[in-house]
DNA sequence: ACGATATGTAGTAGGTCTACTACATTGATC
DNA sequence: GATCAATGTAGTAGACCTACTACATATCGT
């Protein structure tokens, strides 16, 4: 996580879990290590943006939708 | 840029002319300096996703209307 | 009990992004 | 011609992102 800058929040763990796929799966879907999903989804940094893009392409939804700067709300949204 | 990665396309300048302001005026509202700005206008590098979220927000428009992994149209969306 | 799958933690290494300074270039204006 | 604003180029330095390996833990099914 940067040091100075407010955390990023976003809801990798919450698709994918929807999509019932897990971290490895995700892994090799971007052509990214399977643990970067891991850092990614425990918030211990944030994507480059082109990581970001595919990952929205991946689930589909814009790249807001998966990754905000202010907190998700909790459930049914 | 990206050695072995596809160069990621972005409408900066042009939305930054389209508003009338200079490198520095809109580095200073992001927060950056403003060769970062000049940077990113002519793709010298892809910025971070915070950084991306941040200059969609100040254009009021989603992060695909500013980047994209795909080259633009050239004219009249 | 054993093996396979999923996830978390720890560490190193290298490339990328951003800050910053300095100087060059171009165009407009006086 | 001199000055100013806007932009481009060159360089260093540090923080961050990603890859990768290895090991630990937990759960599930056999």
């Amino acid at each position: 996580m940067p040091v100075g800058a407010e955390p990023l929040h976003n809801r990798i763990a919450l698709l994918r879990v929807e999509r019932g796929i897990s971290r490895r799966d995700l892994a090799t879907a971007l052509g990214v290590h399977y643990q970067t999903v891991g850092y990614l989804e425990r918030g211990e940094y944030s994507p480059s943006l082109v990581l970001a893009l595919q990952i929205a392409e991946f689930f589909d939804v814009p790249v807001e939708a998966v990754f905000s700067r202010r907190p998700f709300p909790p459930l049914g949204s």
